[in-house]
DNA sequence: TGCCATTATGCAAATATTTGCATAATAACA
DNA sequence: TGTTATTATGCAAATATTTGCATAATGGCA
């Protein structure tokens, strides 16, 4: 039986490495194909690829077939809300330690 | 040099984790004393430790002695804020797929 | 059919994470 | 001082993640 923890960290795994958050964030301009990211993000084909897989697998993405060519995008609304706040939460996070610096 | 996508990736990591999530959600109800948490999480001692001070490094809780007691704290009200974000991005992704998987 | 472009995957190496045990460090207190 | 409670950390084993290479699989097109 997996708990409620395991699984929302099994997602928040998927959101937790660079190259994955810089793919969302170029989806999050326009879907692209994954060839194309590929050539953006300097990344070898089959980890573009196992990324995206990871990705789908956790919910962030859908993906479809145009020929042979693989057309990804950002699965639902509320992944862009979820990016919002980690960048806001990150963001808080630093300028708490920054204050905390000074005041020593 | 660090790239913004490193440093996000880095605190969601500290994120990623059942025991660390369940650690915060216990510690937005109240601040806990580590050995409280112990018997509360089921944790060995160490490991609780060394979680605990991941999510110190990554900003998400502060800490304070009292006496050899070492108490815990969330650091910040936007961590709140982004475990909601995180608990309505995977309630919305599940309906999502929920969705898809009866319109087969 | 044969060829090319694109994507997926088996495999192995490198790296990182997690854990528990043992033990050190620290502070309270008799 | 000696004892106890609490927390931190060195270490090693187990496990998981990431990556690139090679190759398979797929679909378009001459």
């Amino acid at each position: 039986m997996i708990t409620k923890y395991e699984h929302k960290a099994a997602v928040l795994k998927a959101l937790s490495h660079p190259a994955r958050l810089e793919i969302l964030e170029i989806l999050l301009m326009e879907q692209q194909c994954n060839c194309d990211m590929a050539a953006l993000l300097n990344l070898e084909q089959s980890t573009l690829s196992r990324h995206i897989s990871v990705l789908k697998q956790a919910g962030f993405v859908t993906t479809s077939k145009q020929g042979v060519r693989l057309i990804v995008q950002i699965a639902n609304p509320v992944v862009k809300q979820l990016l919002a706040s980690v960048d806001e939460a990150v963001c808080q996070t630093m300028k708490s330690r920054q204050k905390l610096l000074t005041e020593l």
